[in-house]
DNA sequence: GTCTATATAGCGATAGAC
DNA sequence: GTCTATCGCTATATAGAC
């Protein structure tokens, strides 16, 4: 065919439809024919905007992390210091943006620095603890913990912790039963235990906060 | 060849050396072929012992996750209640099992419920946790948030969360600088971020247990 | 510079012979 | 329970049309 007098893809195209195709197919759909295919295109081209595939997938990422909200560090400062609902607002954004795409989720576990929107992130975060009072030591702790918590429930959460046979646990395992793994009530659960978690480790933060304020 | 006199593979051995294999060279060197070559034998002949390659990488995690103690919580009870310090103890066999094998991180994003010694270990937290006073209902989330915390460093920590070149983010981000961001410091700064959380989710489980009691 | 066509090497997995 | 042969699939390199 040669060269179309306008181009018919863009890398912002291929991103898009590409983490469309995850969310309506799951991950494994999203092979570069199957995408191509989607776009209307022959495989290959896709090789003009993208260098590989593993860089397709981290832009997909960075996508979904585009929309975590970070503003809420901004207004942070020594006469507006709420640090804590500050992180428990971006925690609950965090975790919605993460639950707008779970077909994703595998593909967090790699190099969440690697792209753009997770340094804009862990920088707010940094910024908006230490604007707040946190010694820039701690802030770097505390961003990275609230980050493995959020990160650890999208994991637990969305990539499907139980089989939904219950049966399967019978005897095997005293303390469980069928009610607490069933997928149905995974749902409620995971909401319980993130919003439990998150109280836990702000309440536990808010300690060593005054803590390292008296020492 | 036909039969051989005595069987050359076995499940065990196919599972122990695909988890050598990712370790010494990384999870993208375990390809079936590559996997037989390793054993001595022809590709095909790994799927007389096991289903699926989905299947094998479940396995590998279930190797992984065999390490991790989970012998405090059998020792608890209404007179030993201490269950803040298995907690810790736990949650710090957790993560070292998972950093004697980094490179199977991307697998443990995927159906940690579906094999037997993520079971077990749900198991005898959630075991513990009541028998030291817990009521069911929030032993659960207790459970779930440790793990949401433990499996989260994991990602972050172990998955390289930063690239190595740190001249990429001069100017970019303002709080951010070289120093933070490195990766010969990315580790020391990990494992203080996991120290800082994890007393900070064990001091505010504290709190939640206490309030619970006066309730 | 953006597409198509073609080709390569490797993947997971199956069938059937011994 | 292993082999060989093979299938359909993958990501990707390269060449050439426009």
């Amino acid at each position: 065919m040669g060269r179309p007098p306008h181009p018919l893809l863009s890398r912002d195209r291929i991103v898009s439809t590409a983490l469309a195709l995850a969310d309506s197919e799951g991950l494994e759909a999203v092979s570069t024919r199957r995408l191509a295919a989607e776009l209307g295109v022959a495989g290959p081209s896709l090789y003009n905007h993208v260098g590989t595939k593993e860089e397709l997938l981290d832009d997909m990422v960075d996508v979904v992390l585009a929309r975590v909200d970070t503003s809420m560090f901004d207004e942070l400062s020594a006469t507006n210091s709420d640090w804590r609902a500050a992180l428990e607002k971006w925690a609950r954004t965090y975790r919605e943006a993460i639950a707008a795409h779970p077909n994703i989720v595998p593909a967090l576990a790699t190099g969440l620095g690697r792209r753009p929107n997770g340094l804009r992130i862990a920088d707010a975060v940094f910024g908006g603890l230490v604007s707040a009072g946190w010694p820039r030591r701690e802030a770097i702790s505390v961003g990275a913990a609230m980050r493995y918590f959020v990160l650890g429930s999208a994991l637990g959460s969305f990539a499907s912790a139980f089989p939904a046979d219950a049966a399967v646990y019978s005897n095997k395992y005293p303390h469980l039963d069928g009610a607490h793994l069933l997928a149905s009530r995974q749902q409620r659960v995971d909401r319980r235990a993130f919003d439990a978690g998150l109280q836990a480790v702000l309440d536990g933060l808010e300690l060593q906060y005054q803590l390292l304020s008296r020492g």
